[in-house]
DNA sequence: ACAGGAACTTA
DNA sequence: GTAAGTTCCTGTT
């Protein structure tokens, strides 16, 4: 056993040294633009000063016995620069007005008192990587300020980092969180990556998750030299190619620790403050709030601001909301059974109650529960702990029984739930053997089904709206960025409280919404025949999941990648010099400037746009647009499908588990993230083969029905025009009955440039179109573009009508319904503003036919779901919803007659006074299935 | 490190 | 011309 040469306590004792990256500071304050508006009166700029010195305050503020040394780099050619000539080659020259600040800053500083190291030969980097050496040899505690990535080798036991602009601590476990990588491998990863503007080379296309994933493997950049030959693909050949660069690039982000100092860490101490130079200095750069500080000895000088409260204006509703303030609140934290089985009674005898659950992840599939809090009045609220396990935690009631306690209360229909994301609760309470049933109140849903446009739906935005009361942040209590503690990390007391105050919380503003939505009959309908029965609907496809195959992704990788360089190689020898394809500015830089294509529209800040419809048109007279097209076709398809989609696959289930997002779209649809699987390309050729990835399990298909023309069918029921309805009730090619009217020609006569012109007419109407749109989009005259709208509407002179209503109605009463009630609010439609209040009458129009549309496939998704339970056959899944389109996997043996049926339920979801056509496919894959 | 814009994907 | 979400780059934190 041996003893330590310093016990822990008497190094907590010692003042710890904060070393001050000052040139990163400076460089970063310089560029804020608050500050870059402050200079003296007679034209010194003294910005970058006041950003560095309010820094400095902060610094000091924090760690009022800290030991604060600063750090500059010197003017002039370093090491690295000896070493490798093109190292930061890129770097623009200082700016004059930055340079004018330093002397005065470095002024300042040794006025201020503290020690302050410009070295001449080496980076501030190397000075400070030294001093902390040194600092840490002794044990003593060492705080690096800097915003610099690089700095992250550094940390060990007694150094840590900290970025003081956004105030993220990182020690060696925030290194390895942060980075995936451990501080003594920092070197190795930054050399693998390269840096594009220090200029130092890496290996080409590894970026972040390359070098982590290399490394994680084989521990050190020069074992993955040693196992170079055995990566596979493009990348593999990049690391080849890179080989020799490689310990040069090793060299130069390491960050030099034994520079040749006159002082050592220990020897460097502050002086007293000089105040008479100070305030010279301070008058000479008017710096007043600083010079105002030295007399009531406050050197920081720093200043708070209150965040203000925004008030909505237009679009408010008739209904009031009345709420309790929220006043003393009485949180019970249960460590006990006989305060469990208090409240267990209480629940167990009560009509309704608010729950939530605490976990460790916002991903339902990852998320593990670390507790439960509960109220049934209102300022009364208990939190069960359950999983707190840092260290201390006060023990806890086994989680076991607590839930076998919980169970049958949260699975009982009788004992309504109200909750705030319930579906989230039902998922992860579901991987623990319960059921969630009596979902009955979710005020995010409430909130949703009320106004969908007045805010967003989560609770701290819904507590400010409709409580007036400012929520505790969960990055108050758990902090942020890196440092970011898990639920179970949390002090339970402070937990406790948060939880607490969620089911409180969450029960107030159920008796502040509801009553309000249950106001309008249309509304309350909405909320209780289709929204809230969906909610369960959702949390099962969510579990469900969709299964891929990740090696047909894998290989499509392959094939995109090589075409991707092939592309940039061509490319690049179009323009005549290298640059990033990616790059919205270096393209405009090299089309319209070097090679002085003509700009055809500009983008809403006013830069040439190089959009996609700009670049088709170029391409006719210039081959490089072409390239650029494919080019971000294409990457888009790697970086976002076939890269990323394998990666999210669960290590639970080996399939794909997105989230639906029920409050989130204007119109009512559904929104889908993490990942979305409501953009999965199928236009191109390239883009059907990822669809085909979405694969069948052994014996079984898939099979997706779509709803056909589901919004023209809505403007036909809703707008009663008679040719619109014959043509549907006739079964008619909507398109090219259309054009058979607009172009008057018989049916058999319409071409297909007729009818490729009527179905963007039709589409048009469902968005509101102007004939300016539909001029751009057929690419015809503006004159022309309305004499077709003339000719339709005269054809179709209820849709006309029906428009002129809807703008009228949305006028008078601030909002538009769909068919079954569901509001959409337009805050903007009696807008001063003409485009605004043009925009707003586009999303009148279009909100009734999108949203009847979104509320007639979430009925048919209750009538499917209905029967699927009824059937209690798991041949059957329902796997995913895409707007107008449901899709399942089927066992091969009832796929037939079980498509039929499905086919049967989603027609008759609703009864229209047109048909309701859904068209079924089935296939190996979602492609085939199409 | 993060926000915002531009570009791409879908119905 | 409607409604969404993700990725990349850029400029500032």
């Amino acid at each position: 056993m041996t003893t330590p040469a310093t016990s822990p306590d008497a190094n907590n004792m010692q003042s710890p040294l904060i070393l001050v990256d000052g040139s990163s500071y400076l460089f970063r304050a310089y560029h804020v633009p608050y500050l870059q508006a402050l200079s003296t009166a007679d034209g010194q700029p003294t910005g970058a000063i006041t950003g560095v010195l309010n820094m400095l305050g902060s610094l000091k503020k924090d760690y009022p016995n800290g030991n604060i040394i600063a750090i500059f780099d010197a003017k002039g050619k370093t090491f690295r620069n000896d070493m490798y000539p093109e190292y930061k080659a890129n770097r623009p020259p200082m700016p004059d007005d930055l340079r004018s600040q330093i002397a005065p800053l470095h002024e300042i500083i040794t006025a201020m008192g503290l020690p302050l190291l410009v070295i001449p030969g080496v980076e501030a980097d190397d000075v400070i990587g030294t001093l902390a050496k040194q600092a840490d040899e002794l044990g003593i505690e060492t705080v690096i300020s800097t915003g610099d990535k690089d700095m992250a080798q550094l940390v060990t036991k007694h150094v840590r980092l900290i970025n003081t602009m956004t105030d993220v601590e990182m020690d060696e476990a925030g290194v390895m969180e942060k980075f995936g990588v451990r501080p003594d491998q920092i070197i190795d990863y930054l050399a693998l990556m390269g840096d594009k503007v220090d200029n130092i080379p890496g290996v080409v296309k590894c970026g972040p998750k390359t070098a982590v994933k290399w490394l994680a493997e084989h521990g050190t950049m020069a074992e993955v030299i040693a196992n170079a030959d055995k990566v596979k693909g493009k990348i593999g050949e990049n690391l080849r190619d890179a080989l020799e660069q490689l310990p040069l690039s090793y060299k130069l982000a390491t960050i030099k620790c034994d520079v040749e100092l006159a002082q050592t860490a220990a020897q460097l101490a502050a002086n007293e403050p000089d105040i008479e130079a100070l305030t010279e200095l301070y008058q000479k750069f008017e710096l007043k709030r600083l010079l105002a500080g030295l007399g009531k000895g406050d050197s920081t000088g720093s200043t708070t601001t209150k965040a203000g409260k925004t008030s909505s204006s237009a679009g408010e509703q008739v209904i009031e909301i009345h709420a309790e303030a929220v006043a003393e609140s009485q949180y019970d934290i249960i460590l006990d059974k006989a305060l469990f089985t208090e409240w267990l009674n209480k629940l167990q005898g009560c009509d309704a109650f608010a729950f939530d659950t605490e976990t460790t992840s916002v991903d339902y599939m990852k998320a593990e529960l670390v507790g439960l809090s509960f109220a049934i009045e209102v300022g009364k609220a208990a939190y069960v702990p359950l999983t707190h396990d840092y260290t201390d935690a006060p023990e806890q009631l086994d989680i076991d029984w607590v839930l076998a306690q919980l169970k049958p209360l949260l699975e009982s229909t009788k004992i309504k739930k109200i909750g705030q994301n319930l579906k989230y609760d039902a998922n992860v309470l579901s991987h623990y053997d319960i059921t969630l049933q009596g979902i009955e109140f979710d005020t995010m849903i409430e909130s949703y089904c009320y106004n969908s446009v007045a805010t967003r739906h989560n609770m701290d935005a819904l507590a400010l709206k409709y409580l007036d009361y400012k929520m505790v942040k969960f990055e108050d209590i758990a902090g942020k960025g890196a440092k970011q503690l898990t639920f179970n990390q949390i002090d339970v007391e402070k937990a406790g409280h948060y939880a607490a105050e969620d089911a409180d919380i969450t029960l107030r503003l159920h008796k502040a919404i509801f009553p309000a939505l249950a106001q309008s009959p249309a509304l309350l309908s909405v909320f209780n025949d289709i929204e809230m029965p969906l909610l369960p609907v959702l949390a099962r496809m969510e579990q469900t999941g969709v299964l891929i195959d990740s090696d047909i992704l894998a290989e499509q990788s392959l094939i995109l990648g090589q075409r991707l360089d092939e592309l940039e190689i061509e490319a690049h020898n179009l323009a005549g010099k290298s640059f990033n394809l990616a790059s919205p500015k270096q393209l405009q830089q090299i089309l319209f400037e070097e090679l002085k294509i003509p700009v055809i529209k500009k983008t809403p800040k006013g830069a040439p746009s190089t959009a996609e419809d700009v670049l088709q048109e170029l391409a006719l007279d210039y081959p490089l647009p072409k390239v650029i097209i494919e080019n971000r076709g294409l990457s888009k398809l790697k970086s976002t499908y076939t890269d990323k989609l394998p990666l999210m696959v669960s290590d639970k289930t080996g399939r794909l588990h997105t989230s639906y997002h029920q409050a989130v779209t204007a119109t009512g649809r559904l929104s889908s993230t993490d990942p979305n699987l409501q953009n999965i390309p199928i236009r191109s050729e390239q883009g059907r083969k990822i669809r085909q990835a979405f694969i069948a399990p052994k014996d079984h298909k898939i099979v997706a029905i779509d709803y056909s023309q589901i919004e023209l069918r809505i403007m036909a029921h809703l707008s009663a025009d008679e040719g619109l309805v014959t043509a549907f009730s006739e079964g008619k090619d909507i398109h090219r009955a259309t054009a058979a009217e607009i172009f008057a020609v018989e049916l058999d006569e319409v071409t297909i440039d007729q009818r490729r012109s009527a179905k963007a007419i039709n589409f048009g109407l469902i968005y509101g179109m102007s004939a300016f749109g539909l001029a751009k989009q057929l690419n015809i005259g503006r004159q022309q573009a309305q004499e077709y709208q003339d000719k339709y509407f005269q054809r179709y002179p209820g849709v006309l009508m029906y428009m002129a209503e809807t703008r009228k109605k949305a006028s008078e009463q601030g909002y538009v319904e769909t068919l079954y009630g569901r509001r959409l609010y337009l805050p903007d439609i009696n807008a001063k503003n003409g485009i605004r209040k043009k925009a707003a009458e586009r999303a009148a129009i279009n909100a009734p036919m999108q949203g009847t549309a979104a509320d007639i496939i979430k009925k048919a998704m209750l009538a499917v779901d209905a029967w699927l339970l009824e059937q209690n056959d798991d041949r059957i899944k329902m796997t995913m919803q895409v707007h107008d389109e449901l899709i399942f996997e089927i066992h091969q043996d009832i796929v037939e007659q079980t498509t039929k049926k499905l086919v049967e339920l989603m027609n008759n979801a609703v009864v229209l006074n047109v048909p309701l056509i859904a068209e079924a496919g089935i296939g190996d894959n979602w492609d085939e299935a199409h």
